[in-house]
DNA sequence: CCATTAAATTCAA
DNA sequence: TTGAATTTAATGG
């Protein structure tokens, strides 16, 4: 097995031919790109690793992710790194500092190379006074992101370590697709300790016992799901309904 | 939490 | 493509 060139597996998620349906930039590319403004977008690559947030800089702008995959946190209480989440193509970041806020109070690192169209905030809000549906569609954005986040507090108080986990691995199944039954979306147990609110330790003990149990396998940063159905009746006998 | 060992990834040649 | 160097996973105290 080996990759020729220097491609690796990025997704080639050009706007103009991106089909999502629920792409808020493909939706509303005319606004977007058609511009009176000359340059109204600079796309902006990032490596693997690279961070093009850091908490507490000011807010010029916002960033929609054109390909590859990001993760957002916050640093919290001694240091320790709570993840957000976790954004791919399609999807917008530094929105929360839009608007009122002077300053980032999130950070955002490329989990791989990312490419990433940057908006100024006056390029922006031009285009949302003057477009409705762009508007629109930017407030569905915000509302199911508050949904998102809202979802998350109750997880964090109220689920046992285990859940928290598993739902983690469901959640990066459902947003990152799967590639031969692993999860596309490599992370270490330290991130998924960090999204689920836990420490790496209590992952890989979680980890082992899922394995264990015949529903997840995993070699090394890849995880595989063995049993979906199983892993979310453990969720949702307690009733938490998942974000996307 | 930390220390140890095993395993996996990366990197350079 | 390989193996040495480095990083990450897993376990037990």
């Amino acid at each position: 097995m080996y990759v020729t060139g220097s491609h690796n597996n990025s997704i080639t998620s050009n706007c103009e031919t991106c089909n999502r349906t629920n792409c808020v930039i493909h939706k509303n590319k005319g606004v977007l790109f058609n511009s009176t403004l000359p340059q109204s977008s600079t796309i902006l690559k990032c490596k693997k690793g690279q961070q093009f947030i850091i908490e507490g800089a000011p807010v010029n702008g916002l960033f929609f992710i054109k390909s590859g995959t990001v993760k957002v946190f916050r640093t919290g209480i001694n240091g320790r790194e709570q993840i957000v989440r976790f954004a791919k193509g399609c999807e917008i970041v530094g929105h929360r500092g839009f608007g009122t806020q002077e300053y980032y109070s999130i950070g955002a690192v490329a989990l791989q190379d990312v490419e990433l169209h940057y908006f100024s905030k006056e390029h922006l809000q031009s285009a949302l006074l003057e477009n409705p549906k762009f508007a629109y569609d930017m407030m569905l954005f915000y509302a199911n992101e508050l949904n998102r986040s809202e979802n998350k507090v109750k997880s964090i108080s109220q689920m046992t370590v285990r859940e928290r986990v598993i739902d983690t691995i469901l959640y990066i199944n459902r947003k990152f697709d799967d590639i031969n039954g692993f999860l596309s979306l490599p992370l270490s147990r330290k991130e998924y300790a960090d999204y689920a609110g836990t420490t790496e330790e209590q992952v890989i003990r979680v980890f082992s016992a899922l394995k264990k149990e015949n529903l997840i396998m995993a070699k090394g940063k890849k995880i595989g799901i063995i049993d979906v159905s199983q892993l979310k009746k453990e969720i949702n006998e307690h009733n938490y309904f998942l974000d996307s």
